[in-house]
DNA sequence: GCATAATTGTTCGTATACAAATGAATTCTG
DNA sequence: CAGAATTCATTTGTATACGAACAATTATGC
């Protein structure tokens, strides 16, 4: 099962080169959107996607692990713009949501978030972006 | 300047999506190498292609922050799969290079790191691989 | 109806990541 | 050659990530 003899080249392997990927996006982001982290953004966009929801749930709908997203949460919370409130019917559970300050936020940055996406994607052309993006949905594992 | 007034899908940006191979990616990595990181597996791979590197060269091969260079490697020195010697030409600097150890742990990890490579790539056709990799490559603004 | 299982949010520990600041050493430049 | 700019390694601080373990709570099986 000695997989093959060929050498291994770290640059060549599809992980190396999805992070260097990423790296370059991060920068753009980064630059674009100082005051928020990509994480932060991507709760904000999937609150106001689905207005209240739990912690565990926005985790999910975020791809984001449990401990991960708590972090995120609290970061958010500190900036007053996200809100949370208990939930009547089951009593472990906190129910978030954008603060008026937080829908406000997020309004203003959504033009920023596309403009990062059309950065980011700006080396291919669009036949190649409508390609990687379909690639990249098959790795994930993901729907689409 | 407004970009667009198209909605905004999260799920459809391709940080998102890249982020999302990239945890499938990293689930694989775990899975067959439970005892190194992506990233100390990257340092090692690169230590073994260059044979002696200082610690911030190694980590511009790898992509990777002084910073954290510096924490990967404390990682693998305290494995002691990795040795360093002060540099005889600069005081400043620390050449690194594999331990005997690391060797041998490298050569071990080597097949289990194209399994991996495989098993990332394997929702894709061999023709969609090839198509993944150079369309990752011009997104990282790398050579190739 | 009650023991057990599953879920929610939390905390801890480890490992990236990167910006920024620092001190020591080296190289560049006028 | 002296002062400036760079480079090397390190440290600090913040923000992901995720596994593991927990207590409280809710759901389920029998």
């Amino acid at each position: 099962m000695a997989q093959d003899e060929e050498a291994y080249r770290l640059d060549e392997q599809v992980g190396f080169r999805m992070r260097q990927a990423n790296q370059r996006h991060l920068a753009i982001f980064s630059r674009h959107m100082p005051d928020l982290t990509p994480m932060q953004f991507a709760a904000l966009a999937k609150l106001s996607e689905l207005g209240e929801v739990s912690q565990n749930d926005l985790g999910r709908q975020t791809a984001m692990d449990a401990a991960t997203m708590k972090g995120v949460i609290d970061r958010l919370a500190k900036k007053d713009l996200v809100e949370s409130r208990a939930d009547p019917g089951d009593r472990r559970r906190r129910i978030l949501r954008l603060s008026p300050a937080g829908e406000t936020a997020y309004a203003g940055c959504v033009g920023a978030a596309k403009t990062i996406t059309t950065e980011t994607l700006a080396p291919l052309t669009s036949a190649e972006r409508r390609r990687l993006l379909a690639l990249l949905a098959k790795l994930g594992g993901g729907r689409d």
